[in-house]
DNA sequence: TTGTATGCGTTATCAT
DNA sequence: ATGATAACGCATACAA
């Protein structure tokens, strides 16, 4: 491995002190824009580059942020993660990746660990922390921006970003609907979700303001994969044979759903409409095509990382934003 | 913010100097007992944690490492990265993610903040590097390890780990030939892509060795997702209608040929079989369900870790790892 | 076993 | 405009 240069070398080359070579790099005032230049050359010459380390340590900032999921194989928190590290790369900041597997003791170990690198922030998803878990944590970053989850007297240091999930299961009941459905389904996911449960309401409340019948044996409870969907939409069929529509968690569920509904007989969606949630790679590739609610998931990690920014400099920022779904019609409802 | 306690605290609140503390602290032979069990207690009750800025700049060591992908939305590298992570928590190392797009001078910038921030090792993947800039980067670091890339004189820093591209074409192509099948096509990736070169030379050699004619007509190259796929094979299944096989890139392409063969009024696998690689998910949701070369994409990635560490402690360590691909017969071939 | 001096590479502060 | 000195928080080397 090559020795690299330090500061003190570009400064003894260029024959002038630390500080001078320090303001010249960092292009600060108080240098001849001569001297400058002749600082500036050497550097390039000599191949510097800053070190990350002593700076921070000496400004006590870390130009890095950490970025805690549950899971990154999930495609939705890979989507997330790729807006997040594009919209950090652009803005000159690193990102640590934390896999919690969703498991609380793993999550808190995450956050110790990005505590003692002295990051600048964190974007944290789909906590499982229960609320004084992540009060505590909240006061111990400078920043913190929460994607699934929301908290009740958010603090000044800290933003949630959340999708819309009242309208994500209005939009899809609205839809069934429109095409004359009655019997709706719902499957939705582990009991523990935040969004998930926040979608049961949102399809409840669709269902009464539709004057409909809301009625719990329309509603199983899932784990997010295909195999989950298939055994839940099996369950919910077993129960109710009339159904003529289901809105699922997610497409994964969805998709498992469709094939229960296939394996059992009936045409998707001639007898059966389904509606799932995510507009994941899979929605279009599959055959009937997959109607989803999309998210631009993407967007809401550079949203994340923005915000972030945003409190790390001061600037103010609203508490809370949502994300807007969007209904992707395609074959299957 | 709360401020944090660091190490002049807890050595003034135990009456001791700061040397006694931080032996205490790292474990370290030097103290007596009950001194240690005592600032030990006291570090605890003022939630203490080392600076890891501060440790690393005096130590030299970050105990972190950089993960350099394409995109982490490709489940393929979402797989290597979740074993990298999974390896670098159990080892009490952080991971910085960087994605690359696939663009050389996004992927020299990646390469540059990671030296800035002094890791102390790079799990690089397919790198779209010259073998000129490789070389350059690879004395930058204190340890690297390639995935899906060779190099040609491999120094001691460096050690690669690839999969095992011709045996993966290999095992394709004889099930196909005990399967009775003659015609035998092949969709490649992108054509810069080194596993797709490997793996093409393979699907030749594998026929020429049973004594079928190597025919440039049966072979595609595919953008590797779906789409890509399904042009590839309808342009291949124009140029040879009699075709009985086909052999893909990765499972993507290889949905979007079974697709193609469908849509064409063929059925998979009576009339045409196909065989993918990587077994994503989706090869156990689509039917018929794909037939594929598995590969232990996070295994890969843990591998990365525990080479990395191996490099890094000075330890001995082959230079060259090979992935060993398993058939997973399933109802496409 | 315990403590003191020094350095890691950089920036902040205060002089000149 | 430029420079000397201290400081960031910790660990290494050496002394007692």
């Amino acid at each position: 491995m090559k020795k690299r240069a330090i500061l003190a070398d570009i400064a003894r080359a260029a024959n002038v002190s630390l500080m001078t070579a320090s303001r010249a790099i960092n292009q600060k005032p108080g240098v001849s824009e001569d001297v400058r230049q002749r600082i500036l050359a050497l550097a390039a010459e000599m191949g510097y580059r800053p070190n990350a380390i002593a700076r921070s340590l000496a400004t006590r900032q870390t130009t890095t942020i950490g970025l805690v999921v549950p899971d990154i194989t999930n495609p939705f928190f890979a989507q997330v993660a790729r807006g997040v590290e594009d919209a950090a790369f652009e803005n000159q900041y690193s990102v640590f990746l934390l896999n919690t597997n969703e498991d609380r003791q793993r999550e808190s170990a995450a956050l110790d660990s990005l505590w003692q690198k002295d990051i600048d922030g964190i974007i944290l998803c789909s906590s499982r922390l229960t609320e004084a878990e992540l009060t505590a944590q909240i006061q111990r970053f400078p920043a913190l921006v929460l994607i699934n989850r929301e908290v009740k007297n958010p603090p000044a240091n800290l933003v949630t970003i959340n999708v819309d999930d009242q309208q994500i299961a209005r939009l899809a009941v609205e839809h069934f609907l429109a095409d004359g459905r009655r019997q709706i389904g719902c499957i939705g996911g582990p009991a523990a979700s935040f969004s998930s449960r926040r979608r049961l309401a949102g399809y409840r409340r669709a269902l009464k303001e539709a004057g409909l019948p809301v009625d719990s044996s329309l509603v199983e409870n899932a784990l997010p994969n295909t195999e989950g969907g298939r055994q839940a939409a099996a369950a919910l069929l077993a129960r109710q044979p009339a159904l003529d529509a289901i809105f699922a968690f997610n497409d994964l569920i969805a998709v498992g759903a469709m094939q229960a509904c296939q394996e059992t007989g009936r045409r998707v969606p001639e007898d059966i409409a389904i509606i799932g949630v995510d507009d994941i790679p899979l929605a279009e590739i599959i055959r009937p095509r997959l109607t989803t609610l999309h998210l631009n998931l993407a967007h809401m990690g550079r949203l994340g990382v923005h915000t972030l920014l945003q409190i790390i400099a001061g600037e103010p920022s609203q508490p809370a934003h949502r994300i807007e779904p969007h209904l992707m019609v395609r074959e299957s409802a």
